[in-house]
DNA sequence: ACTCAGGGCAAGGCCTAGGT
DNA sequence: ACCTAGGCCTTGCCCTGAGT
């Protein structure tokens, strides 16, 4: 290999030839030293880059002037963590859309019976109308709905009525019907939505290695 | 299909600071 | 003085996208 023939400059930190073939260099080995060089230096950028980005996590996080980097890291994890907690702690009684997918369906009784039912998910173009669509669907009329967004995520919430009286639906078995049938048709608007990979921005592309850049950081030599 | 360049990852070597 | 952990650097291997 090349690199056999290669060794390190400690003052200028370069890559020489080892000094008795400098000046025999064939164009396929200059080519194979300037390729070194490069990946070398590429190398050194994609260090600083991690470093600076290190550099800002250390900045975010306090305590962590004298860690290294891997106890930063579980740092930061665990300071994540805690900061997820607190948002899903703070936003419980909130109509705001959760990472997690979710269908839910309650009941209460206001002069007739009522079910409040929610769908957590990606937002994508047909949703509001496949969820039009099977709601009609439903043997209920639609008494109010509310629909809140963040980033990708949409979580729409509706109140359905029954809209015969208490009595003809004191039988707990068909309430439960309605319930599980209420359920089933928004899971099944949930899932044609995780069916489709182009609005599945959750996935991983496994093996996929194209560096992406995030955000600007002002301390990145990128 | 093949080649090439660019980039990511991991192994191994070297250096240094801190502890014993 | 020796050991060890952590960090940096080089290098080889591999993958991917672009060009031919």
């Amino acid at each position: 290999m090349v690199s056999q023939a290669l060794m390190l400059d400690a003052e200028e930190g370069e890559l020489l030839k080892e000094p008795a073939r400098i000046g025999k260099m064939g164009i396929s080995e200059a080519k194979a030293f300037a390729a070194l060089k490069s990946h070398s230096e590429a190398e050194r950028r994609r260090r600083e880059r991690i470093n600076a980005h290190l550099a800002t996590l250390r900045g975010l996080v306090p305590c962590t002037e004298k860690m290294d980097k891997a106890t930063l890291l579980a740092a930061v994890i665990s300071q994540v963590k805690e900061l997820k907690k607190n948002a899903l702690e703070a936003c419980k009684d909130l109509l705001v859309p959760m990472d997690d997918d979710e269908v839910k369906v309650e009941t209460y009784f206001d002069r007739t019976l009522h079910f409040k039912a929610s769908i957590c998910c990606d937002y994508r173009p047909e949703l509001l109308s496949e969820l039009q669509n099977a709601i009609d669907a439903l043997p209920l009329k639609m008494v109010s709905t509310e629909i809140s967004t963040l980033g990708s995520r949409l979580k729409n919430e509706f109140v359905l009525a029954d809209r015969r009286n208490k009595n003809a639906l004191d039988d707990a078995g068909a309430i439960q019907l309605l319930t599980n049938s209420i359920h089933q048709t928004l899971t099944s608007v949930l899932e044609k939505g995780s069916a489709s990979p182009e609005y599945s921005p959750g996935t991983t592309l496994p093996n996929k290695r194209r560096r992406v850049t995030f955000f600007d950081s002002s301390s990145s030599s990128s």
